[in-house]
DNA sequence: TGTATATTGATTATCATTTTCAATTAGGAG
DNA sequence: CTCCTAATTGAAAATGATAATCAATATACA
């Protein structure tokens, strides 16, 4: 399955970039993986302290950033001031629909876009290493 | 020109709102208009206190946020915590290529993609409102 | 010119995230 | 298994960009 994929290469990381393995981050991550996608620092961190109250705010905020630099996780921005961290397997890659009444994130993938994106930047002379794109707007739902 | 366009439009946003003309917002609409473009409010700032000494970061803040709510200016967030402001005719739109090695910013406009974009929300129910797409990576002259 | 109201600049507050630091833990060597 | 060292943790303080406060000042209109 794709979480175990997912452990696997963040204990990799641990591994190679000589850390350590601690409960915390255990507990950190089976949480992340299977709660539910672009939840913000403080959305995961309530949803951890439920279960384990002990476990402190600046750990989940390492925590998620050490996911991020493993590769399992993204951090997303969507321009409300909160940090949200999304997973996904080595190579994924998706742009986001986000909606501005009720919050909705909707998330596709557009190979068309995506090359003609290569393609301005082919005429620039610019490498694309990255990139984002979000359409913000109402839902379905909010649309009425 | 363009740049009294904007000074038009923006005495007019000050007179419908019932606000007031003042000599820092027009030293500062000065600035901005001619300043180069995506600057973040600490560049505008430091550039505005070289000839104008008194003005108050607060109004250089209050003042760009004016520009915005007035059409005159965007905001622009890349990610680096700073807050960028571009201004633009009413209507017009581009998207960003940004180097993250020299933070060259390059302009460009698809309109093939941002028809593509419609057809993606549509396929959705959404209705797009605003959007951001922005490619990150090395410009010509980085990529040597 | 007088007056009500908006604006300014300095200061303080916010708020999410980072850093600090003493105490704790992990995990390899012996 | 026991030591030992370096990494990690949680609480608290620091940070950094922006926003709010507020007394003093400037603006615009009657
Ligand atoms: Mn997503
Ligand atoms: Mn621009
Ligand atoms: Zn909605
Ligand atoms: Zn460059």
């Amino acid at each position: 399955m794709k979480r175990d994929i997912k452990k696997e290469a963040f204990r990799e990381f641990i591994a190679r970039e000589g850390l350590k393995s601690t409960r915390q981050r255990d507990i950190i991550l089976d949480f992340f993986l299977s709660a539910k996608r672009h939840m913000s620092v403080e959305e995961l961190y309530r949803g951890l302290r439920a279960r384990h109250p002990g476990i402190g705010y600046a750990t989940v905020c390492r925590t998620l950033k050490l996911f991020a630099q493993s590769g399992i996780a993204h951090e997303i921005h969507f321009g409300d001031g909160q940090t949200r961290y999304e997973h996904l397997v080595e190579g994924e890659h998706h742009d986001h629909l986000v909606c501005t009444v009720c919050g909705t994130i909707a998330e596709f993938e557009n190979k068309t876009i995506e090359a003609l994106q290569k393609a301005v930047a082919d005429s620039h002379g610019f490498i694309i290493r990255s990139h984002r794109m979000e359409l913000y707007g109402l839902c379905a739902k909010c649309a009425k």
